[in-house]
DNA sequence: ATTAGCACTCTCGACCTGAGAGTGCTAAAA
DNA sequence: TTTTAGCACTCTCAGGTCGAGAGTGCTAAT
């Protein structure tokens, strides 16, 4: 079933491609003659609706009735994607302005994650999506141990990668901040860079406050193995609020059901991208039969990061009719973009 | 123009309550019959007219058009919500329920906060909106410097309050861990408690590391101070994607985009509550003339925390319709709950 | 003060209709 | 064999008409 590039004729190809590109622009079905006046074909629309038959054929379009225009299907979009679409890279002024953002005050993820969502949902004009990195392998870097108050601690636990866990502790008795800094440094020296299965692996201690300290960050280590990945940063839904697509307000079939509901959400974006190496760009067309909610949708993914070690994942959520060039450049613009940050500030 | 409990005869409080509670129901004109029908009134529905008709005068309630039955106006809800409603406490079982769920795995305000907005999303079946807490005063607790690779060096600075920034520094130089961890005892020994102006009025140290290290405090203190109000959680979108005054996704007025745009919806949250003592409830219809986007929208806030120290704030918005008892109860419930949470584990 | 009764108004969905858009087909032209 | 002009045909869509039904306001009686 799958069509390859010499099932079409170049101008089969051309006359996609302008299906594709003025629904994307207006939404609405796309006559033959639209394609000669607007981009000035030197053939007559006679020919074109013969071509648009062949294609019909191919199931690559269709009328939404008898007498309208075409529309590109699922399967004429993932030809169009696979095979015709040119990605039409940011122009540079834009490409250093951004850089610039990101660059120019130092703040770390968490102020660069909202950023790169940001952009992203400007770039694409759709929904944008980034996790924060999570590590590929759990170990310990780093411990403190603060008291507050009586006999209550806040344990800092830094990950080698750079996750940072933080947990209130009520121990048994109250300690001094001295034994407490003291304790801190013993984990630090006998800990640093062991994995969960190592920490776990330890002999017990008779001491009650290194075996309460033990537990925790155990504990934290299994929360953060657990999770599929980070936190998921959103933005640009009202760039696609407006669209027909999403309109269909009617009820719970909506795609924006799915961005609420972030267990749903986790689930397609490990499906999809997490077998994926970092730099793959996979463009999910139509929910692919799985997802319901997105039969008019598109979804943009990819990873970023360092390969096996530290990695996030971003991408876009747009109507299926959205500007593929265009927002597989943003995607990919803006996922190197965080590589090359998250590599500067690794943290080994 | 303010008008008070005497105003209203108690049938015309009824009826008046009655209308508001059908409206909020079916979203749709209350006709004098559907009262009679529905609530079994003792009186005819003529005379449910003649009173509706002095209700009409007095601006509580208008019609639609000519032949159709009532709906409450602005001055009404806020009439209802003044001096009729009657707050409708969650069931206890629910109550014991949620509290569980805060108190069961003590993890912190990372999950609380996010659990927050959950169950008040799901208890008003509106939007929520709930606020990490901020101090009122930024002052320091402690710092923690952790080598990362080269000369990069993760600093962790905790802030009374228990507000924790991070941030990667570029030293000029390498240092080892054991100079770090010296440093950083310095700072706790000398800088615990101190405010930012403190901070900034002390004698410049010839040490680079010291100076570097200092100037960082006092821009991460400086950055948390501007902040009015810390992360935003948000949840029950697909409640209110539903309801008519919602789907008027006609353009830029749409109640969704202020959800959208972080700095206007700050500003409404800290205009209205941050003016407010903790403890008191917020109830803001129709925009209250400065909020085009909520004409047809009200928000109920109020704030959580600790009085003069540390606090946050939750609320919801949803359509002007909306189960004002429930909601508004809900809202205190859950402000109380996070209020004990945050008492309970404060850093001092 | 309340109520039965009734005329009146306005909305809403159903139905119809004509204009316009866009096609598919055929027969001629290249 | 491919392209194109021409035309009949189909379908949508906006506008207009219409009658039923909902709900009111008013009046006169209780």
């Amino acid at each position: 079933m799958k069509r390859n590039m010499t099932d079409l004729t170049s101008r089969q190809k051309i006359i996609l491609s302008l299906i594709v590109h003025e629904h994307t622009r207006t939404a609405q079905p796309v006559a033959s003659k639209t394609l000669i006046d607007d981009y000035g074909l030197q053939i007559s629309s006679a020919t074109v609706r013969n071509e648009m038959n062949t294609l019909s054929e191919l199931g690559l379009i269709r009328q939404p009735h008898t007498s309208a225009g075409r529309v590109p299907t699922e399967e004429g979009y993932r030809f169009f994607v696979s095979n015709l679409v040119q990605q039409t890279a940011l122009p540079s002024a834009t490409r250093n302005t951004i850089s610039h953002q990101f660059y120019q005050s130092r703040r770390g993820l968490d102020h660069w994650l909202p950023l790169a969502a940001s952009v992203l949902a400007n770039q694409s004009q759709a929904v944008s999506l980034v996790t924060a990195p999570h590590s590929e392998k759990i170990a310990f870097k780093h411990i403190e141990l603060i008291s507050i108050r009586g006999s209550q601690v806040l344990m800092v636990l830094v990950l080698v990668g750079g996750e940072i866990r933080q947990q209130i502790l009520a121990l048994g008795e109250v300690y001094s901040q001295e034994s407490l800094s003291q304790t801190a440094n013993q984990f630090n020296q006998n800990l640093e860079n062991k994995s969960l299965g190592q920490i776990e692996a330890l002999e017990p201690s008779a001491d009650p406050l290194i075996q309460q300290i033990l537990a925790a960050i155990i504990d934290q280590m299994h929360l953060t193995e657990e999770l599929v990945t980070g936190e998921l940063f959103l933005d640009g839904l009202s760039n696609v609020l407006s669209t027909p697509e999403f309109a269909t307000i009617n009820q719970d079939r909506s795609p924006l059901r799915l961005l609420e509901e972030r267990p749903m959400l986790i689930d397609l974006l490990s499906r999809t991208v997490l077998t994926e190496d970092i730099g793959g760009v996979q463009v999910l067309i139509g929910g692919e039969g799985t997802w319901q909610e997105l039969r008019d949708c598109s979804v943009i993914l990819t990873r970023y990061g360092i390969q096996d070690q530290l990695s996030g994942m971003l991408g876009i959520l747009g109507p299926m009719r959205m500007p593929y060039g265009q927002a597989i450049s943003a995607v990919r613009f803006v996922a190197d973009l965080l590589s090359d940050l998250v590599t500067d500030t690794l943290i080994e």
